[in-house]
DNA sequence: AAGTGGTCTAGACCACATG
DNA sequence: ATGTGGTCTAGACCACTTG
């Protein structure tokens, strides 16, 4: 018997836990309100309350009239919100996907044994022009049967880590620092090497709380612009 | 008569209204939420449903057992978010305030009159070395009097203005770029001119939605470092 | 028409802060 | 002890989506 914690909060975190155990798979809807009030044994408002906690976690999605939904990958193209472009059309073009072996830096971020099997893909990603480089690793053993996908017309990975290897990317943290373009970033980006860039590194979650993506974009600092509110 | 507004929206723009006529300080409590409920004739849950909205929008905040309190000013040494500082302890040192005629980008960003009179603050930002500079500028007519403050000991701005200028900051939005740093700003930081610099952008609104203050905020940009989570 | 989430009500009791 | 916000209930009706 937990003291201290409200009705709702406790029917929220038995949901959660239900929702990652993968009882309905994402994208699907799960019980009505009213049903799940009756099987938690609470009342409406205090399931309501409930799911809105899953809600701002992002567990899970309302649609007013049809249900509420496992919500699926993140989606959007994400890192365009660091940049200065507006309505142009991205295109991504995937240079290569090879198994490599965890560093103790890549094994540390991705949670993986040191050696581990790991997968690095690097694509690049234009708008008129080629603005981002980007290396992706990910854990091999997830993601079996990503080596042989073809990548054309492949704009998103998020969908592809679902479709292809039932992998679903539920948050992920971006942190932004600056530094410089070595030759194979500047050579992509069509700059000189030592030019000045935005640094966004990436760790990606699956629903349960695992790192399932660790991904390093540099993109032409002098093309980055971001705005933040405070209240 | 609005239609497809729900009652506590319609409440919430109602109370809104109230706060930002000022009919209740900052800082101090506004009536009870039974209270509310009986004079706007809503349901004790419905009024609390419309103060959520007041919460979410940094308009007022709920204390337990005390009561819901109009916000203050902003507080925080908010700018240091955007860097890699740790637990040290900032100080700040204002250089200048002088009087100058709005140029028209400052016209333009404080919504004044072109030539009319704003001040304009510089100051610098230390933890153990100078790390951040900044410009400030503020409509002349808004802060009577705060060109003889004295600004020894100053380490926040928001609070002086609200005690000298009675203007109260509510929300601000901090825009990021980056670019190089000029002749003065290399300067004020220890650095050599052209090195790179982060810039920060900031404009500051009053609980009405006027612009109260336009900051431009300079440091290296070797610190930069920020994280955001998107879920 | 039936089912879903969204709004609203009226009342009860709890947890917290204060005098 | 009193008053505040926080939780919970049980029921009604509305707005939206779908067959």
């Amino acid at each position: 018997m937990r003291q201290g914690i409200s009705r709702y909060a406790e029917v929220a975190d038995l949901l959660k836990g239900e929702v990652h155990r993968g009882v309905w798979a994402p994208g699907t809807a799960i019980p009505s309100e009213s049903d799940l009030a009756k099987t938690f044994s609470v009342a409406l408002g205090t399931m309501r309350k409930a799911l809105d906690v899953l809600v701002e976690q992002g567990i899970v999605e309302r649609i007013q009239g049809k249900g509420t939904y496992v919500r699926g990958p993140l989606v959007g193209s994400s890192m365009l919100r660091f940049f200065r472009f507006e309505g142009k059309s991205p295109t991504s073009k995937v240079l290569s996907v090879v198994r490599i072996a965890a560093d103790p830096a890549i094994s540390k971020a991705l949670n993986v044994e040191v050696s581990a099997p790991v997968l690095e893909i690097k694509r690049i990603r234009s708008l008129e022009a080629p603005y981002l480089s980007e290396t992706i690793y990910l854990d091999a053993i997830r993601f079996i049967g990503l080596e042989t996908v073809d990548w054309t017309d492949s704009e998103l990975l998020y969908p592809i880590y679902q479709q292809f290897c039932g992998q679903v990317v539920n948050r992920a943290v971006d942190t932004v620092s600056f530094g410089w373009m070595n030759a194979e970033d500047a050579n992509n980006l069509l700059q000189q090497e030592g030019a000045a860039a935005v640094i966004v590194r990436r760790v990606a979650y699956a629903m349960n709380g695992d790192v399932l993506e660790v991904r390093l974009t540099k993109g032409n600092a002098l093309e980055f612009n971001y705005s933040v509110t405070i209240n």
